[in-house]
DNA sequence: GAGTTTGAAACT
DNA sequence: CAGTTTCAAACTC
């Protein structure tokens, strides 16, 4: 895949010692000069990989871009991964960017690269910080950058030419959405690592004797051009470490140790020094990645999953997916492991996407930006999956060698980056990213090649315990027994507030939907507790197959347990009024079934999930905060009556926010959640508030993840505000207006809202639009197709302010809100729209009731949009689909600098919000 | 940390 | 489809 990509010369060698800023200004020179030859290279996509159109930069996870850059100076493997991404970059940035195409050279993107370092630098809120910054930057970057090339580099050698072309790739437009990136990844760094950066201003120097080291270790040609982003990142390891004392390479060395270790165990990778080598410093990444979380988090220091390791043995396909995942959480960036469909290679440790959508399970954690970026390649590469639902299964078993690439997924990482602040803001954003990414795991497909150690007896999937103990050795030997005590640490939210799951199970060996980590989709880590284990990257065959034949029984199995309903068949009761549905609307799609816990506790699925209770649920004595069994429709009339601004239930709302779900924090990261489509309105007075409940609204949203629809919103967020010129924009006003409706209620600013949304002129999400056909086309490719088209579609599609507008629009547009809600129903609805989805979305919305018969006529806005972008189709679903995404913009998390005014809703949401 | 409670998942 | 069992999380002490 990658490494065909033509080779740059050594020109990155040159370069690589770049590291010093010093250096740079020749470097400059000689790449300006260079820059100029674009024809060196064909156009970015060349370099990627092969398949993947891959998503722009901006969805990758912002931590990607930057990594990337900065990678691509030194590492020739990074680059290969980064080079995928910037492909995506670049055809993300096609709209909005000119320079993208010019694959640029390496030399081009070096420079870029430098730019982003050094501007980092000078960002660097203190000298001292700067120092500190800029190389926990740059060493940022080539965590995610470097995870990559984990998976990139075991497959592919070193060549230092691949690498090179494929850093050509990246277009220069991603070096300022790296910035951009890198921005709000400083933001949120300092946060995080506030402490680090203290360490690191003391111990510079200790930054520097790493690097030495680490060139030691590398082969010659990383060391050559890692030299400079190894001392990097064992700085920011060391940092990260939070103790000084790690300076010298405690970290990397360990992971090598890890790594000879897991390379015994597997015997795949102990053939190649030099792999190890490679690993050990894509592992010290990694390590970083950890690292990090282990200061927010603490807990993961040790986790190196070796089973990512095995992963990286399949190389290439890896490329994406990589360990970045892994930092995906922050805290458990250990703990989880991949996704199952990981690539084999791939350490995915993708965040835990649950099967689809909001599997409560599937709260976990949140991948990393990184991580997600990468993903974004694979997905990209995967094309279009159109999968949904059970689909996405076969796919999985037939695809996943091919698709290992493609993992929809990923894309939400995007929002995970923004969030890594907090741990529950990862979580969230993996909760969202699991709705999407259950497919995407599937997508990704494990990869035969999947370095698994052997799953040898896979097959038995549940009933063989551990045959083979001796391969599950490496990884699942130490995790699975590894204290069984973990997870209970958090008890609360926690699962959701560590963003990360764990499990603790004993005997369902973790191929069972009682198994959390199972249910989400991912894998279990070191943070699991869970004996005998076979929910591991070694046993992926295993879990595949049990995944499937779980499916086969119930094919929404591992669909998101929570979707937004606003429909909610009880609608009827309802809606007339044309409420809103409060982001309550969100249900649970069996509902659940307490007895004695009276929907109090998070014994109770809805509870815990926080959503309302349902008609649906079967629960005696309900008094689920979030909405009681027949309470559904109250919430909206509520919303209707006051009008925007209230908010009933304060009290509901408040502890929405008292809980600090980690769900709003997510769906604050994720574009998703902007989506208004409930009425998240009527909860919010603040903008806080608002958020919030847009949050929770947006988590059904996500999670209904159906996988497509979800999926995409999260690509879009990543984009990152303004990236996408258009978005951007749009989503200011967008915001400032919503802001305005949910703490005024104004009906006019809704209407704004509306018109903005419409407004044909303005690029955004709505422009999407605006453009009927390329509507329709994304729609069909989007909603299924996933990686390859969100880039620039998802916006367009998640632009699409239907939805939004409706909610807005509030008491006006009662009957838009209604449209909506269905819409949103239908969309949130789940998988079995998921499954509906693919093929008709005419069905879709016959399906649903009454109400959405409105959808056509009402609001000529409502209409217009949707019209104007569907036109014709209007078939059901994939309008509605496109109608449920969010703008993109408002993702404040992922926003770096131009989304400030989103960030502004929710400033704390993506860092801080728990 | 151990034990109990709870309800979903799995099984029949 | 209903009832029962199994399971692991949530909760309590």
């Amino acid at each position: 895949m990658d490494s065909p990509k033509s080779c740059k010369p050594t020109t990155t060698n040159t370069f690589a010692p770049e590291t010093v800023p010093a250096q740079e200004s020749p470097v400059f020179s000689y790449i300006s000069n260079l820059s100029p030859i674009q024809p060196v290279k064909p156009p970015p996509v060349t370099q990627g990989f092969p398949g993947l159109n891959s998503p722009p930069l901006v969805f990758t996870s912002p931590r990607l871009n930057p990594h990337s850059q900065p990678n691509f100076h030194k590492r020739a493997q990074l680059q290969g991964l980064s080079a995928a991404k910037l492909s995506g970059q670049d055809e993300g940035c096609k709209n909005n960017i000119p320079a993208v195409n010019a694959s640029e050279n390496l030399d081009v993107q070096l420079h870029t690269s430098q730019i982003t370092c050094n501007k980092k630098e000078s960002y660097g809120r203190n000298s001292v910080d700067d120092q500190t910054e800029s190389p926990t930057g740059c060493s940022d970057q080539f965590l995610t950058d470097i995870v990559d090339m984990d998976s990139v580099d075991p497959n592919v050698p070193s060549d230092s030419t691949v690498k090179k072309s494929e850093i050509i790739d990246l277009p220069p437009d991603a070096v300022t959405v790296t910035r951009e990136i890198e921005d709000v990844h400083k933001e949120d760094a300092s946060t995080e690592f506030s402490s680090v950066e203290t360490d690191l201003k003391k111990g510079d120097t200790v930054s520097v004797n790493h690097s030495p080291k680490l060139e030691s270790e590398l082969p010659v040609d990383h060391a050559l051009t890692n030299q400079s982003q190894d001392s990097i990142i064992e700085t920011v390891e060391a940092e990260w470490a939070g103790s000084r004392d790690l300076s010298s390479c405690s970290g990397s060395t360990q992971t090598e140790k890890e790594n000879e270790d897991y390379v015994e165990a597997t015997g795949q990778l102990s053939t190649e020094p030099v792999q190890k080598k490679v690993r050990s410093n894509p592992e010290a990444f990694q390590l970083r990645g950890v690292r990090r979380r282990c200061l927010q988090f603490e807990n993961a220091m040790q986790s190196n999953q070796p089973a990512e390791n095995p992963s990286d043995s399949g190389g290439p396909k890896s490329l994406s997916v990589g360990t970045p995942s892994t930092p995906i959480c922050p805290k458990q960036a250990d703990t989880i492991q991949p996704l199952y469909p990981r690539n084999t290679n791939s350490t995915i440790k993708i965040p835990k996407p649950s099967g689809i959508g909001l599997h409560l399970n599937s709260i976990v954690n949140a991948v990393q930006a990184g991580s997600g970026a990468v993903v974004h390649v694979k997905s990209a590469q995967m094309g279009n999956f159109s999968i949904r639902g059970k689909k996405s299964i076969p796919i999985i078993n037939s695809h996943l060698s091919d698709a290992s690439k493609s993992s929809s997924v990923f894309p939400l990482a995007e929002n995970v980056s923004a969030s890594t602040d907090d741990n529950r803001h990862e979580s969230h954003a993996s909760m969202a990213v699991n709705s999407a990414n259950s497919l995407s795991t599937f997508m990704v497909k494990p990869s035969n090649d999947s370095v698994v150690l052997n799953p040898v007896e896979y097959q038995s999937t549940p009933g063989n315990k551990r045959k083979h103990n001796d391969t599950e050795t490496i990884g699942s030997s130490g995790e699975l027994k590894s204290s069984p005590k973990k997870k209970r640490k958090k008890t609360s939210d926690s699962g959701d507030g560590d963003g990360c799951k764990r499990c603790n199970c004993k005997k369902s060996q973790c191929l069972k939907l009682y198994c959390d980590c199972f249910a989400a989709g991912i894998y279990c880590a070191e943070p699991c507790a869970c004996q005998g284990c076979y929910n591991r990257p070694e046993y992926e065959d295993t879990v595949i197959e049990t995944r499937q034949q779980i499916e086969s029984r119930n094919p929404l199995a591992f669909a998101p347990k929570v979707v937004q309903n606003n429909v909610e068949p009880l609608a009827s009761s309802y809606g007339e009024d044309g409420t809103h549905f409060t982001p309550s609307s969100a249900r649970h799609k069996r509902g659940c079934n307490c007895k004695k816990s009276m929907c109090l506790k998070k014994y109770c699925e809805c509870y815990q999930a926080k959503v309302g209770c349902s008609d649906g649920c079967r629960c005696e004595g309900c008094k689920n905060v979030y909405g009681r069994k027949g309470e559904h429709g109250m919430v909206k009339d509520v919303l209707s009556k006051e009008g925007t601004n209230e908010r009933t239930d304060s009290s509901f709302i408040e502890q929405m926010v008292a809980s600090g779900n980690s769900l709003y924090q997510t769906e604050l990261c994720n574009p998703h959640n902007l989506t208004p489509l409930t009425p998240a309105v009527q909860f919010l007075n603040h903008r806080k508030d608002a958020s919030a409940a847009w949050f929770q609204s947006g988590e059904y949203f996500q999670s209904p993840g159906s996988n497509l629809s979800s999926v995409a919103p999260y690509m879009m967020s990543p984009r990152s505000p303004r990236d996408s010129i258009n978005n951007g924009m749009i989503s200011e006003k967008f915001l400032d207006l919503v802001d305005r409706e949910l703490c005024y209620g104004n009906a006019e600013t809704a209407d704004e809202l509306v018109s903005v949304c419409h407004q044909p002129g303005k690029p955004g999400n709505l422009s999407g639009i605006r453009n009927p056909q390329e509507w329709a086309n994304n729609s069909k490719d989007q909603s299924f197709s996933g990686s390859k088209q969100y880039s620039s579609t998802s916006y367009h599609w998640h632009g699409s302010p239907n939805t939004p507008m409706a909610q807005f629009s509030g008491t006006k547009d009662l009957k838009v809100v209604e449209l909506d809600g269905d819409l949103s129903n239908i969309m949130h609805d789940d998988t079995p729209d998921i499954l509906k989805d693919c093929p008709t979305p005419v069905n879709a919305v016959k399906v649903s009731s009454p109400n959405k018969k409105r959808i056509s006529p009402p609001h000529s806005r409502h209409h217009d949009i949707s019209s104007s972008s569907s036109h014709g189709v209007r078939t059901g679903r994939k309008f509605i689909l496109k109608a449920v995404p969010s703008f993109p913009p408002l993702t404040p998390c992922i926003a770096s600098k131009d989304a400030p005014a989103q960030q502004k809703n929710d400033p704390q949401n993506c860092t801080q919000n728990k």
